[in-house]
DNA sequence: GTGACCCTTCCCATGATGGGAAGGTCAAGG
DNA sequence: CCTTGACCTTCCCATCATGGGAAGGGTCAC
């Protein structure tokens, strides 16, 4: 099977296995006379396997572990899970910093009238945060601002 | 006010400053003979509301957008809200897929015992995505597959 | 043998950010 | 006046996973 083949049965594109090999993350491949790429059904199944995990949002670091792993019949579930658990770990708190986000232009839009004056807390918010709308109960969304956290 | 002055006053590094500049997102700055960028109040100011606006995680170009409205005292709030809430939008979305990944991680690894034992649900899943797991009651997570979207 | 595809490698771009090198500038203290 | 150290300048490279595209060669069916 030809590269193109194998990205078409495993949902992998041309270009990305040609990256995963130069990277290391599957093995080279035999290649024809002609210096084609040849791919086995089991290749077909590594990729499928790698293309699972993207889609779970693992980087190709963690997926090298997880492929390791697979391979490894001796393997203790226990390191499956933990790169699991880590990664879950990742995503909320990429969750929770979204939602942030989120929660705060929400709460700006709800209070701007959205209409042909120019007066609107969100440009007033961003250009001088000491909380100007609803002065007095709500709570200061802006205050210690979105850390300046992991821009990721 | 050098450029270090101005990125400590602001919070956005003098790399950042620089790198605004020469995308177009702020203006050139007047330099000294020797040609040392310098800053005003106003432009601290400027990158201030900049700093925010990448804190709330809009897009370079959406703050382009936002810089303009802000300096254009004629802005209409709609133009400002619907920036805000695309974005949020754009929040939503990704938050939406974020919990879908935690969403089957967090399944799988309830069912990975996590001991020295390589009988693992996570490895089998990518391996062979056909609900091995639970087999009965629990709906396929992993049937469609988290569309293979936006790999933001 | 020719056209329609396929494959190869190599380079470039993304987005926002940091690292670092090589060299110029400035202010303070000897 | 000169040195030193902290600052500034530009330029290049790296990140991460991915796609685009060019230039050149291979394969196959008609």
């Amino acid at each position: 099977m030809n590269i193109g083949q194998a990205a078409e049965a495993s949902g992998v594109s041309a270009k990305m296995i040609r990256y995963y090999e130069s990277i290391g993350l599957i093995p080279k491949t035999v290649r024809t006379e002609a210096g084609y790429r040849v791919y086995s059904d089991k290749d077909v199944h590594t990729l499928r396997f790698i293309r699972r995990a993207r889609d779970l949002g693992f980087s190709v670091e963690q997926i090298a572990d997880l492929v390791s792993l697979w391979r490894d019949r001796a393997r203790a579930s226990k390191d499956v899970k933990r790169v699991a658990l880590e990664h879950v770990e990742t995503l909320e708190r990429k969750i929770a910093e979204l939602q942030e986000m989120a929660g705060t232009l929400k709460h700006l839009a709800r209070h701007c009238h959205g209409d042909g004056r120019p007066d609107c807390p969100i440009i007033e918010t961003l250009a001088n945060p000491e909380e100007i709308d609803t002065p007095g109960r709500t709570a200061s969304r802006f205050g210690p601002l979105a850390k300046p956290a992991a821009r990721t």
